[in-house]
DNA sequence: AAAGCGGGGAA
DNA sequence: TTCCCAGCTTT
């Protein structure tokens, strides 16, 4: 028990003195050599980068930063936009009560003057949880605080080899990290563990030879570090079949705004049936669809939850009944979620 | 406490 | 296929 401790109190200089050499260089972060030379990270940048990595890879997130970035450089031009402009643009990266939830955020910062300074205080903010709070004020103002995201959970599950039930071993997590944060580099310390996380101690064959903090390990003394962490197994899909139309006029494409709330909830989105569990809702033509519209194939996508199957039916010619929007094609390409991209594009290669 | 919520890459 | 990714919100 004793070395176990004494194993845990050596990681925040261990990981410290790993980050200063391997690093991951990204666009949204103030790196150990800039951030010695007195260089400050921007909260804007690391709260949207934060929001943007919320379950996203890295490599998902990336351009979607760039895009944002670009085109709204502050939290206050962001704030300005509208709110279709920021659904379109999110359009892609999943996940899209992340989007209203930016903008509502970016809303309340930018009338406040700025963003909060303190975890609590970011807490409050919509889209902000434990994680993203306690990341953005350790990376951004320093706060000594913690931030436990996915990676940390894996890396500290092996460094102390915690068996049993997941829930009592995410609170054992919480209070170590809380316990480790060092107060004179809070953010890099949260930036270094993620990093572990990401390119050593990862889900499948981590590369212990290569770990830092190998002699702390109690998974590794084990030899067994991948079976943690032992988490519960998730439910299964459900699967849902539906048909979906893609019309088209005058070189438009017909859509639709869905609900603000639910499943892709704010997006444009194209006219579809209800998903029902049986597998012939594939060929019962979408609402909407008059006598020309013509099936050609099916797409399939998977949600969280949901495995989806949907009839795509073209049909050429303005819509029957009122109006509706319509979007140019590229235009709408860009801005609809992916599982209507991929009605859109099969129904234009046919 | 549990369920809902996207999308894509890796093994 | 299965897993998981810098999780949060709602019920």
């Amino acid at each position: 028990m004793e070395s176990f401790h004494k194993g845990l109190r050596i990681i925040p200089s261990r990981l410290l003195g790993w980050y200063d050499v391997h690093a991951r260089e990204l666009p949204w972060r103030t790196g150990p050599q800039a951030r010695a030379a007195g260089e400050r990270p921007d909260p804007y940048r690391v709260w949207l980068s934060e929001i943007m990595l919320q379950q996203t890879t890295v490599a998902h997130a990336r351009p979607y930063f760039a895009a944002f970035t670009a085109r709204w450089p502050s939290v206050k031009s962001l704030a300005a936009a509208e709110d279709d402009e920021v659904m379109s643009a999110w359009a892609g990266l999943g996940y899209y009560a992340r989007a209203r939830n930016l903008l509502k955020c970016a809303r309340q910062v930018a009338a406040a003057g700025g963003f909060p300074r303190t975890r609590a205080g970011l807490q409050a903010l919509p889209g902000i949880g434990p994680y993203t709070s306690g990341a953005i004020a350790a990376i951004a103002f320093d706060e000594c605080t913690p931030a436990v995201d996915g990676n940390v959970e894996r890396v500290m599950s092996r460094l102390m080899a915690l068996g049993g039930e997941w829930k009592a071993g995410k609170l054992t997590i919480a209070e170590t990290v809380a316990a480790l944060v060092p107060p004179d580099r809070p953010g890099e310390f949260a930036e270094a563990l993620m990093d572990l996380g990401a390119t050593i101690c990862t889900p499948k064959r981590p590369d212990c030879a290569n770990c830092p903090l190998q002699e702390a390990c109690a998974a590794y003394a084990e030899g067994q570090p991948e079976r943690y962490p032992a988490k519960p197994k998730r439910a299964q899909h459900q699967r849902r079949f539906g048909s979906v139309l893609v019309r088209t006029f005058r070189g438009r494409v017909l859509v639709e705004r869905r609900p603000e709330t639910g499943l892709l909830g704010g997006m444009w989105g194209l006219p579809t049936s209800e998903w029902t569990g049986a597998a012939q809702a594939v060929r019962e033509w979408p609402p909407g669809a008059g006598s020309r519209a013509a099936p050609c194939g099916e797409i399939q996508h998977v949600f969280t939850h949901i495995r989806l199957t949907l009839g795509v039916y073209r049909e050429e010619g303005p819509a029957a009944g009122a109006g509706g929007d319509w979007l140019g094609i590229d235009e709408a390409r860009a801005s609809l979620p992916s599982v209507f991209r991929k009605a859109l594009d099969l129904a234009a290669g046919t």
